[in-house]
DNA sequence: ATTAATTCTACCAAATTAGTAGAATATAAA
DNA sequence: TTTATATTCTACTAATTTGGTAGAATTAAT
């Protein structure tokens, strides 16, 4: 399951995507029913994550930074969720040995979850805020 | 990323699978190494779950209820991790409406969330504990 | 200067995770 | 029938994560 914060994220790059050009946090936090203060340090992961920009001082704001059809899930996930293994030692971008491995080359499970690991990937970077922002049913073709 | 916990029943399961029969929970512990009284709480939801059945008193242990091909990662995830959907308003077997949501039929997000579970729950369905047991290679066919 | 926005620092309560301790109960064998 | 050893049950606990909040500092347009 996502975190709230995920959930929150996502709900801000769509909104984000759905209002192009400059957007107060305030506006978000009203539109899309965030908590604005919680908001606020999301909008700074994102920031760091170089997703959005903003723009300070009183006409101040965020806005987009990539292509919403750019932005994936699995972006999103790795962002806020980290490793979209299931195991440390299967990820790819936060890749640690498991704390219990004996060797990690026999390890039965480990190859198990790199095979979880590829698909899950695949699904993730398939939807993107452009998905979203469109609908289900532009996605039948 | 999995719970200890998960990682720990997949082991479990996967010793289990390999020593046919009576398998005493000591003999589980240091074999998989995982701590005794920690496996001792898996293997009793594992029980409940009606995967595995154990005989008490000095000749006891723990045996499988079920073929290691018939148990699947996404099994094993619903017992310990709970949903397989990131939201809960898009889980089949955790269905919850989302604290935040307004129109359930209009999200946008749920609508690619379901997409996401769909397909996860495709990989994690095909991958079972015998297919850990026989390791890697063998799933080339 | 005032106003209104982002940014930074520091909290905080509740829930979850990864266990442990110890008693109670069950059963096989001496 | 005692003893040894196994599962089972009840209750804790420390550390981490989650989902926030409070308030001050900074920035920039009017």
């Amino acid at each position: 399951m996502l975190t709230q914060k995920a959930k929150y994220a996502i709900k801000a790059l769509i909104f984000l995507a759905q209002n192009k050009g400059l957007v107060k946090t305030k506006d978000i936090a009203e539109k899309a029913r965030i908590p604005k203060k919680f908001l606020e340090s999301i909008l700074l992961e994102l920031k760091s994550h170089k997703l959005v920009a903003s723009i300070q001082g009183a006409a101040g704001g965020y806005y987009l930074l990539e292509e919403p059809s750019g932005i994936t899930l699995a972006l999103i996930y790795r962002i806020f969720e980290g490793p979209i293994a299931l195991v440390p030692c299967a990820s790819m971008n936060f890749y640690q040995p498991c704390s219990d491995c004996e060797d990690e080359q026999s390890c039965q499970i480990r190859a198990a979850m790199i095979r979880v690991r590829e698909q899950t990937l695949k699904v993730l970077e398939s939807i993107t805020i452009q998905q979203m922002v469109d609908g289900e049913d532009k996605q039948q073709a």
